[in-house]
This record gives structure tokens, sequence and C-alpha cells, in this order.
DNA sequence: CGCTTTTGACCCGCGC
DNA sequence: GCGCGGGTCAAAAGCG
């Protein structure tokens, strides 16, 4: 490896170092200023969830850390090196410029140990979830309406539910601006009756979802999450991706440009409904719908309807593409194999650009992994939690979340009962992939990327994480 | 001046 | 047929 390999290295570890944004990142910085007496603590606190982490997680992690700080010791070194050459004026400075580059060392060996930890502690979640998935599967039933949600965050709502945290929080809406979970969820829709996805006002949405209680704990604890809810006509189904996240401003910026062009006080609920167009391209059919939540007046509900017709900002096309992602669970889901997935319809329909990068569509297993564990939570909602490394920067930061993207489906998709059966297996199956961080980042930075290598996904991550790190 | 927001009116589907 | 409610239109107002 070259020298100039070596410095490429390096830099982008210390652009992961960032990763982590909100409160992961006000912590980490909380982490380095307190000094190592603090650190000490930490690690003695966290101790115990280091020893439940695998050997081979530990020894990959350590490898990772060597080989970020090898690097830079080697560069260090080489550095002393070039100044020794140096006239003497320069070489004065040596010493200073060598204390520097340790202290930057040291600073940035502290950072990934913060990170080696939260790491952990996300690996830990992420395997108390596939046990619990695992019992839970087992409840499993298929009801007329179906809700399959995702989450991604640090800690498990089966967990919640199971502790009947759920209840819990929802009477007490104040103690949730205390959470500092982070997280991301999903949720996709079904109703039968056409009819009923017609009439369903936004409130009646909301009342169905509030009923589901993994949802309500969800959005309880600020995480961000999606509904998509279909129509089941196969000639023309009907795709409204519901996203609800914690936001100040009247609006969350997804990336778009929107037009406000009415607003309307809905029936059950004193806060006004906004209805929004899509101005980025002339003539874009997407409409969004934004509405408080009743509950708590700190979640937006942003419920997107129709499909770009232009390619999506930067910003928008991350979580565009996650709310693609689900959607087209359901649709793989009808497909009950994975055999037929590459007949399917181009997966981007939030956006006829969104798949682009890559040239064929994800296969069942990138979103079997994106999901990372399904269950069911024995109302007939099938839960599906996205567990694992990516938790801590999955970030959705409440007004800084980045959303978009809805769909009309002229696709044939219809649910049946064994379309959950297939997203369970396969779920689980796959969330044992190791590959499942790297997976999940493709697939929220927009890229599909089954079947791709190590070297590319990883690329990819640092894609997705520059987008979501940068300022709005 | 052009774009966005506001807001009352209108349209449409559904239930009774 | 009528009323209700959700969604959209379009003119007026606001804003940069």
């Amino acid at each position: 490896m070259s020298s100039e390999e070596k410095r490429e290295v390096r830099i982008m570890h210390i652009d992961l170092s960032m990763e982590p944004a909100g409160d992961e990142e006000r912590a980490l910085e909380v982490g380095r200023e307190d000094g190592d007496r603090q650190q000490e603590e930490k690690e003695k606190e966290e101790g115990e969830d280091k020893q439940e982490s695998s050997n081979h997680e530990k020894d990959e992690e350590e490898e990772k850390d060597q080989s970020r700080e090898k690097p830079i010791k080697d560069e260090v070194s080489s550095l002393a090196q070039d100044t020794v050459f140096l006239p003497s004026v320069t070489s004065a400075k040596m010493p200073l410029q060598l204390c520097m580059l340790q202290a930057e060392m040291n600073r940035m060996k502290e950072e990934n140990k913060q990170l080696r930890n939260v790491i952990d502690r996300t690996w830990k979640d992420y395997r108390e979830l596939q046990k619990q998935f695992a019992g839970i599967q087992q409840q499993d039933r298929y009801p007329k309406e179906r809700q399959v949600s995702i989450s991604l965050g640090e800690e498990s709502l089966l967990e919640r539910k199971k502790a009947g945290e759920s209840k819990e929080i929802k009477e007490q809406p104040s103690m949730v601006a205390d959470d500092k979970e982070l997280g991301l969820s999903l949720s996709l829709q079904t109703y039968s009756d056409p009819h009923e996805r017609e009439d369903a006002s936004f409130e009646e949405k909301g009342k169905r979802l509030r009923s589901c209680q993994p949802f309500d704990a969800k959005l309880q604890t600020g995480e961000l999450s999606m509904t998509t809810s279909q129509s089941i006509n196969p000639a023309n189904r009907k795709t409204r991706v519901s996203v609800r996240a914690r936001c100040q401003g009247p609006t969350m910026n997804d990336g778009c440009q929107w037009r406000k062009y009415g607003q309307k006080v809905a029936k059950g609920n004193p806060c006004p409904r906004a209805y929004y167009r899509c101005t980025v391209a002339p003539g874009c059919p997407v409409r969004k719908q934004v509405q408080r939540c009743l509950e708590d007046m700190s979640i937006l509900i942003t419920t997107y309807e129709g499909t770009h017709n232009h390619p999506l900002p930067v910003g928008a096309t991350a979580l565009a593409s996650t709310a693609t992602a689900a959607a087209n669970f359901t649709l793989l889901n009808e497909t009950n194999s994975s055999s037929s997935i590459p007949n399917h319809p181009p997966l981007s329909y939030l956006s006829p650009y969104l798949a682009s990068p890559s040239p064929r569509p994800p296969t069942s297993n990138s979103f079997a992994s994106f999901f990372g564990a399904a269950s069911s939570n024995g109302h007939g909602q099938q839960q599906l939690s996205l567990l694992g490394p990516m938790s801590p920067w999955a970030v959705c930061s409440s007004n800084s979340a980045i959303v978009s993207g809805s769909s009309w489906l002229p696709s044939k998709g219809i649910w049946n009962s064994e379309a959950g059966k297939y997203s369970a297996e396969k779920a689980s199956a796959i969330a044992a992939d190791p590959k499942l961080t790297v997976t999940v980042a493709a697939a929220i930075s927009g890229a599909t990327l089954a079947g791709k290598d190590a070297e590319s996904s990883s690329r990819v991550r640092n894609h997705w994480v520059l987008e979501t790190a940068s300022p709005h």
C-alpha cells in the first residue's frame, strides 16, 4: 500500500467518525471534552455490553481500529521523517507538529472508542430483537388489514411492547421529549376494501395507526415513521407514504420544493391540514398533506402521494428510497418468491430516477436485509424491525429528517396470506447477514446494491453518511 | 414583478 | 336528495 493510499484510508475513517449526528454527535463531543476519566467510566459501564458481543465482531472491530490507527501512525512517522530533511529552521518546529499530530491521534482514538461502544450497543440490541422476533413469529397471524412496520432504532419497539411501555408512553407524552432514542420506522398498510382506503380520513388512518401499539410507541419516542397505504385495486393502486416526524417547523424539510395550495381544518383535529404540491418540476403530480398529530403536537404527519416526474434533490433521495424499499417490500411479498423479482416493475417508483445508479432492481435479499428482522405483533400487524449497526446513524433527527416519496402503483401486486410468511422468513434469515449494515445503508442511500461486493457497499455507505450529515 | 400563501368557494364522493 | 367532510381551485394578499 502506497503512502497516498494510506492517507486516503485515513481520511475515509475520519469521515466515518463524524457519522453520528444530533445527540450522538453531541455525546461524542462531550465525551471528548470530559477527558479520560469519563471515558474510563463509560467503558466500565459498557464493559458488559462489550463482553456480550461476539468475539468475531470484536476481532473485526479491532482490525478496523488497527487499520484506522496504523495509517495515522505511519503518516505521523513519515511526516516526522520528512521534517528531518527540511532545513533547520523548520526542524525546530518539528516537536510542535509532532505534539499536534499526537494530540490529534489521541483524539481520534477516543472517537474510535466511542464509536465502538455505539456499535457494540447496537449489535446487542439487534441480537435481542432477533431473539424476540423468533418468538413473536410463532404467533404470527394475517388478518384482513396488515401493517408492516420497519423500525430502525437503538431500542427495540418490541422490547417496549413487551415491557408494556407503549401504553405508558402514550399516556405520558411529556416523557417522550426526553427520550433520546434514535430511529427510523416505516409501516406499510394495505386495505382489502378499496372504500376503506378512499374513505379513510387522515384521522381515521391515524386512529388505525394509533391502535397499533408498536407504531404508536415509535412515534412517541421521536422516531420517524412512514406509512404507505395501497388500494387493493390491481388496475391502479394508489400508494401513500405517510411520514411522521418530530418537527418544530410548519413542514418537514424533505429536500423538495413545495407550494401550498390549500388548507383545511379536518374533523376531529383542530390542527389545520395543509396541502402542498411539488414545484421542483412543472407538472409534477406529487402532493403532500401536512398535519400535526392531535396527541402530540410536536409530531408532524406528512403524507406523500404521487410519483415525481423529475430527479429528486440529493437530500430528498435518501428517505424517498427508504419509502421505496418499504413499498417494494409489499410488492415483494405479493410475489412470495424471489424468482419473480426480476419481472417486477421498476422499483424506484417514488421517483423514476431513483434507481438510475443501479441497472437492476434489488433482489429480495437486499430488502430482507433492509428490514433486518420481522415479526408479528399478534394483532395482525407484521412488525419488521430494522436494527443493527446502522441505528446510530439512522438519525432522522426530527426536523432534519429527509423523507420524500410516494407513488401511484400501476403494478399488479396484491397482498396474500403467504406474503407475510415470506417476509418474515426471509427477513429473519437475512437478518443474520453480516452485510446488513452495508445493505441497509445502501437501501437508504437509494442505491440498490444486492450482490455488490463490500467495497462498493462501503462506498455507498459513505455516500449516505455525507448526505445525512450535510446541513440544510 | 413573480412567486408563495391565504382563504372562501366549489366539487365530489359517501352515508343516511 | 340532502348533508357532511375531504380535497381542490382560484382570486386576493403578502413577501422578497
